[in-house]
DNA sequence: CCGATCACG
DNA sequence: ACGTACGTGATCGGC
């Protein structure tokens, strides 16, 4: 059998085209012409060939209009609109694919689809061929045959879909995909389909009919609302069917031979690379024979420092760039350090950096990326940094740029064809060698960009507004966590292995007492293996309506079912014990180095909402709510003559929320010290302050979160466990009670739609691309967003901006006692006994003063022996 | 490598 | 007709 590739070229160009123009910043070579299109092009076309090893290969593309829909033109209209930066791209692609030895086809008044759909006709037709095509288009899936297959490009990844696949998903034959969108129709492709049929409704009507003519000769045996419709949309439905076939008479002059995939043509395929600028794809395909001339170029610049030379840099402000290497920064080997000082590229070893440690001591400004990661990775050297002023890769992330560890994303982001650390060296399991001539240039190319985009990333911070929070607080902050994770936190490994026995112990009988209840031994961690026992073994009735043909074992499923069969109670305990002893005892230890302590990763460029997370281990979500929870934090300790502090904002989301709305009567309650989930029941439930009842509070609380996140009836009835019709009452008491809520959440909404982005009270901006969706769901949970980010945001402001200003207090008094551990809205501190005191004073004051609202701040503090009696 | 599950705020 | 509250990370099973 031989192998055909069809590609859907305007599908692949469109799709890399919108994948990277991201913010309306698209790549392009040094004469301003558009690549981004391009560069994602070729990529998926060197993948397709990897992945597939082709016999032949064809990319289609569209041409003019296609006569044969044009009585329905103006459906067509919308589709046709292409954006100038895209449609110069595409004469390139076809360059590209005759550099590459790939064969395309474009032909007069048909569409790549028509292309696809003949040349898969042939190959039906054929005994000898096989057909895999490739796109995002699901309509293409009705091409579907024994020999044609689709791999359907998702936004990561792809899915294959062939006849027993596509049975599978819309239980009807590939073919009636057509069908299938004269009903449901197809947005995207201005297919308009039956007015209020969605996917659901199509499939079951074809699974029953058979064909969209079935459909309608059996119109009364149909429901009368479906019936309706059906009717109503008769000929847009037949319109529909007509736009959506796939045309597989195209006239062309084809025959497989001349689709051949012979390999690309080395000259051809460099020069355009070259021509586009894209060198790390140039690397990629090791041009052995060939000498690069911008390589060349940069050999002049790159200078190695020599000792006499330390001066140099002691009246010139600079930028460096520390390569690392290793996933977890903090256990990553320094490979070396690239300085770029707006001439000349310098590049040093770990022993240059060790030997002129005075380098990052003088009073210049200097600019890195990833400064925290620099401090921590150079700290063990006795090296530390002095008056770095801008990390490009906060500068990004308050801006909304792509940001990752590598840097490679955020220059690629400015042009800066930069290889990535995969490209550089390779992935664990095959490493790769690194030149050191190769290395130093990557260094220095790296610390070039840094400072090459700093004044442009300025000035959009400076349009932005956000410089005060870039320089007063982020980049401030940058060195607190720095600080906070050299320090790490005391863990007792003796006291987590006597938890993590015990543990042990009370699982192995729990689990010899489920396999009995259930008759038999299984994995009760496995949810499929799970819902086979509780539902179909043990016949326990399923108490939600089966979604997707599954059953789930959700904890909200098992509480539901939890008086049906002993076995409910014992799977519940057995899955806490199971994550308390995996995540919580095995893990944590797993994470002890050797000095005894857990030094976490706090990631300042990753939440969308500006809070901190994480990582390895993450020590923001320890157990705190369950009994259990006394257990893991009794493991966290202080180190001598020391206590743990802990320090808490007390609701301080919904301060804030209270002093955005400017709601009076939730002002006055918080600045009269009251409960506020008490008072909140008080007022929706009309009842005196003294007569709330426990269940009202609970009932108040739930509402207070849920208007935090945007609130929902079907949410919060999900949350209580109580009808939807009994949460929008809460709800609709709730808007009736406080009026400058409803209002401000509309004002809210409106504006993040007029801007397309929200802000925090310090000026932190996250746009919101959901809000332009054209999807109902999407757009929704935009404008969740969109209210509840404001409020996270600002509360991630205040603690953050509490964090440097604490930070700088104890170095101004000299304290030994040391901040620790954020989380969210929670601060822990190693106190030394001797400074409680005045630590205690120093935290409350500026927690609750950094930054003024309409309401007062409170915090609550508490210290113990361990984190469980500090909280 | 992804979804399900569940830990936190 | 749609699916359903905001923001995270680690682990597991199963593909």
């Amino acid at each position: 059998m031989k192998k055909i590739i069809l590609v859907d070229g305007n599908n692949l160009l469109f799709r890399s085209f919108y994948a990277t123009a991201y913010q309306g910043v698209i790549m392009k070579n040094s004469k301003g012409f558009p690549t981004n299109a391009l560069y994602g092009f070729i990529n998926m076309m060197n993948k397709i060939i990897k992945e597939e090893n082709p016999n032949y290969i064809v990319v289609a593309f569209d041409k003019g209009k296609t006569f044969r829909h044009d009585k329905y033109e103006s459906y067509k209209a919308g589709r046709m609109a292409m954006p100038d930066e895209l449609r110069v791209q595409f004469p390139k692609a076809k360059e590209v694919l005759d550099s590459m030895g790939i064969k395309h086809y474009e032909i007069d008044n048909y569409e790549a689809d028509d292309i696809i759909g003949t040349l898969a006709k042939k190959v039906d037709e054929e005994d000898e061929f096989v057909a895999t095509i490739v796109s995002s288009d699901k309509d293409l899936l009705q091409l579907i045959s024994d020999e044609v297959d689709v791999k359907l490009l998702k936004q990561t990844g792809h899915i294959w879909m062939n006849t027993e696949e596509f049975r599978n998903t819309y239980k009807v034959d590939p073919i009636r995909m057509i069908d299938l969108k004269a009903l449901m129709g197809d947005p995207s492709d201005h297919i308009p389909g039956v007015k209020g049929i969605g996917e659901k409704t199509a499939i079951d009507l074809l699974v029953k009919y058979g064909s969209l003519d079935g459909v309608y000769e059996h119109l009364d045996c149909i429901s009368p609302k479906t019936r309706e419709k059906l009717e109503n949309d008769r000929e847009n439905a037949y319109m529909s069917y007509d736009l959506a076939t796939i045309y597989r008479e195209v006239p062309i002059d084809f025959t497989f031979e001349d689709c051949a995939y012979k390999g690309y043509k080395p000259e051809e395929f460099k020069r355009i690379l070259e021509e586009l600028e894209f060198y790390s794809l140039l690397k990629k395909l090791d041009f052995t024979n060939v000498t690069m001339e911008k390589e060349e170029k940069k050999e002049e610049k790159l200078k190695e420092l020599i000792i006499e030379d330390i001066s140099h840099f002691k009246n010139k402000n600079f930028s460096f760039y520390l390569e690392t290497r290793g996933s977890i920064y903090s256990k990553s080997d320094i490979l070396g350090l690239g300085i770029y000082d707006g001439e000349k590229g310098y590049f040093l070893s770990l022993d240059d950096i060790i030997q002129h440690k005075d380098l990052f001591c003088f009073t210049n400004e200097k600019y890195t990326y990833d400064l925290k990661k620099c401090l921590v990775v150079l700290n063990p050297y006795g090296l530390s940094i002095q008056n770095v002023t801008f990390d490009t890769m906060i500068a990004a992330y308050l801006l909304d740029y792509i940001v990752k560890d590598d840097i490679s994303f955020v220059a690629r982001s400015f042009q800066y064809d930069i290889p990535d650390y995969e490209e550089l060296y390779g992935t664990d399991k095959r490493p790769k060698e690194i030149p050191l001539d190769e290395l130093k240039q990557i260094c220095c190319q790296k610390a070039k960009f840094i400072y090459e985009t700093r004044e442009r990333l300025l000035n959009e911070l400076k349009e932005n507004e956000e410089e005060e929070l870039f320089h007063s607080i982020e980049m401030p902050l940058a060195t607190v966590l720095a600080d906070m994770e050299i320090t790490g936190i005391k863990v007792d490994r003796d006291y987590l292995t006597e938890v993590e026995e015990e543990l042990k112990k009370e699982m192995d009988t729990l689990e010899k007492s489920i396999y009995q209840d259930a008759n038999q031994e299984f994995n009760i961690m496995s949810p499929s293996q799970l819902a086979k026992v509780l539902f179909e073994d043990l016949g326990i009735h399923y108490p939600k309506k089966v979604k997707d043909q599954k059953y789930s074992t959700s904890k909200e499923i098992l509480d539901k079912i939890i008086g049906e069969h002993p076995i409910v109670e014992k799977i519940l305990e057995y899955r806490t014990l199971a994550k308390l002893y995996t995540n919580y005892a095995v893990g944590l230890k797993a994470e002890i180095r050797e000095d005894g302590r857990i030094h976490t990763i706090f990631t300042q460029t990753l939440t969308r909402t500006g809070r901190l997370s994480s990582i390895s281990p993450n020590l923001q979500n320890i157990p705190a709510r369950s009994d259990y929870s006394r257990l893991i934090r009794k493991a966290f300790i202080p180190d001598e003559d020391s206590v743990l502090m802990s320090s808490d904002y007390s609701q301080v989301e919904l301060r804030i929320f209270a002093h955005m709305s400017n709601e009076e009567n939730l002002i006055q309650a918080f600045k009269d010290n009251k409960d506020i989930h008490a008072k909140t029941a008080a007022d929706i439930f009309h009842v005196p302050e003294d007569q709330v009842t426990k269940d009202m509070r609970r009932n108040a609380k739930a509402v207070n979160f849920g208007i935090l996140y945007g609130i929902s009836s079907f949410g919060l009835s999900e949350d209580l466990g109580i009808d939807i019709v009994t949460a929008k009452n809460f709800i609709d008491n709730y808007l009736d009670t406080y009026p400058g809520i409803q209002d401000y959440m509309e004002k809210e909404k409106a504006l993040a739609y007029q801007n397309g982005y929200v802000r925090t009270l310090m000026n932190r901006k996250r746009v919101i691309e959901e809000l332009k969706s054209k999807n109902y769901i999407i757009r929704s949970s935009g404008e969740r967003m969109a209210l509840n980010t404001p409020i996270q945001g600002t509360a991630a402001d205040i603690l953050k901006k509490a964090m440097v200003e604490i930070y700088q207090e104890f170095e101004k008094r000299q304290l030994k006692s040391k901040m620790l551990i954020q989380v969210h809205d929670e601060l822990v501190f190693n106190v030394l006994k001797e400074e409680l005191a005045e630590v205690k004073e120093i935290v409350r004051n500026i927690m609750e003063n950094t930054f003024q609202l309409r309401v007062p701040l409170k915090v609550d503090i508490e210290e113990g022996n361990n984190w469980y009696e500090a909280k």
